[in-house]
This record gives C-alpha cells, sequence and structure tokens, in this order.
DNA sequence: ACAATCCATAACCGTATGGTTATCGTTTAC
DNA sequence: GTAAACGATAACCATACGGTTATGGATTGT
C-alpha cells in the first residue's frame, strides 16, 4: 500500500517535472526537442525528468527515426486516487459517526 | 494553477511526512510524543515534518498545556483532487465521486 | 522550589536531487 | 560522404532536504 503512491507523489513533486506530464496530457505526444522548448531547462534535464516520469508509469516512450516521442499514461494515476480515497473517507466517516452522536445526543 | 497542488505533492512526497499524515487521518487527534513513538524518527524531525504538513495546511495544531495536539485536514487535499481531474480526463468519474465526497466534509 | 516532561528551534551533517556542459551513437538532410 | 539534428548518458556542481544532537522556554508533577 504504501510503495505504490510513493513513486508517484516523488515524480509530481517537481514542478519542472509536473509541467511536462501536465503538457503532454494536454497537448498530447511529444517529442523531446518539442518539450525542451518553452520548459525553462537544458534538453539533458528534459530527458532526465523524462527518464524518472517513465519510471514511475507516467509517461510513455515511442522511438521513431532519430527523435523519440513521450506520451501522458494518466491510468498511472490511479494508485493517487485510491490513496485519496482511502485517507478521506476515514475522514468522512468519522463525520458520520459525528453527526450520528450528536443526533443521539438530541433529546 | 501550478502553486495550489505544488506543496501538497511536495509535502505528500515525504515517506515519513505521509505516514504522519496517514496516521492521524486514520487514528484522529494525536500529540507529538504519540506521533514520535513509532515513527522511526526523532522528535525534532517529527516536529519539523509537522511543520511542512501544516505548512500545506494538511494538518491543524491546538495547545493545551504543554502539549499540542494535531489532527489531519483531509479537505486540504481538495487541490489535489482537482488537479488530476483537470489532468487526466480518464478518470473523470472517479474524481466526481471523490469530489462529492470531499464537498461534503466542508463546513 | 525543583525536577521532569513536552515541543519547538538552532546548528550541523551527509546525501539526494535538479541543474549544467560535454560527448557520443543514430539518423536525417544536403 | 559530410554535416547537422536528435536524444541519451556521463561527469560534475550547488543546493535542498531529511536526519541528527543540543538546548531552551513553558508547563506539569512531587
Amino acid at each position: 500500500m504504501q510503495t505504490a503512491p510513493d513513486a508517484l507523489f516523488r515524480s509530481l513533486a517537481d514542478p519542472t517535472r509536473r509541467a511536462l506530464f501536465e503538457r503532454l496530457s494536454r497537448d498530447g505526444e511529444q517529442t523531446v526537442r518539442m518539450l525542451t522548448d518553452n520548459s525553462g531547462v537544458s534538453q539533458p534535464a528534459v530527458s532526465k525528468h523524462l527518464g524518472v516520469l517513465k519510471h514511475a508509469g507516467l509517461v510513455r516512450s515511442r522511438h521513431k527515426g532519430r527523435e523519440t516521442h513521450y506520451s501522458a499514461q494518466p491510468r498511472a494515476l490511479s494508485p493517487l486516487v485510491d490513496w485519496m480515497s482511502y485517507y478521506s473517507r476515514f475522514w468522512h466517516d468519522r463525520f458520520d459517526r459525528l453527526e450520528d452522536l450528536l443526533k443521539r445526543m438530541e433529546p
């Protein structure tokens, strides 16, 4: 349970890296060159970030000739959704119990 | 848009810190002492982590005498839900349900 | 009054991490 | 065939970060 969200939270914690994922999600498949432009960092930095994202399953890569096309893999976010649902539910349940308690205290 | 999820992702990226939040979510309000036991790290480390979580809005603190009681604030997660729903249409249905859940927690 | 507990802060340290430039193998273009 | 473009990797650097011990202010217990 603990390990699944870890790589995801870590990967998305960096603003540059998150921006890459956001851009791929919004605009679809992109080459490294395209991603480097307007990224504010160098091409090697972009490649490294994409490597991290790929390792977390958040992006996929496809080679065509000398260029590499990257695309977002949003289903990889599901452990995060599960995590949030799980830990929000406790609050939700407690809220319900509190409501029940208050109801029972009324005359 | 970028700033809101940033502190949250960052805060939750560290395993020790996430474990603290998870524990507060599961078991309810706890003092620093209680949180330090079974945390695997020293009391100052716990205090520092709680400071980060508090800064991100994920926990609240309440002073009583010489001890400080911390409690989880799961609705602080909502920017993350927004972020995910925006950047991945794929999980929209699930997100809608989670958003409803979080909305019900609002005062 | 004194000792002990609680917690925050300061000072410090090693490592992880995000960035750079340099380079090299491939592949395209001329 | 030669040059240029693409992208990954290596080597390196500065800093951010998570951990520690030491300490001090506040509160509680004896």
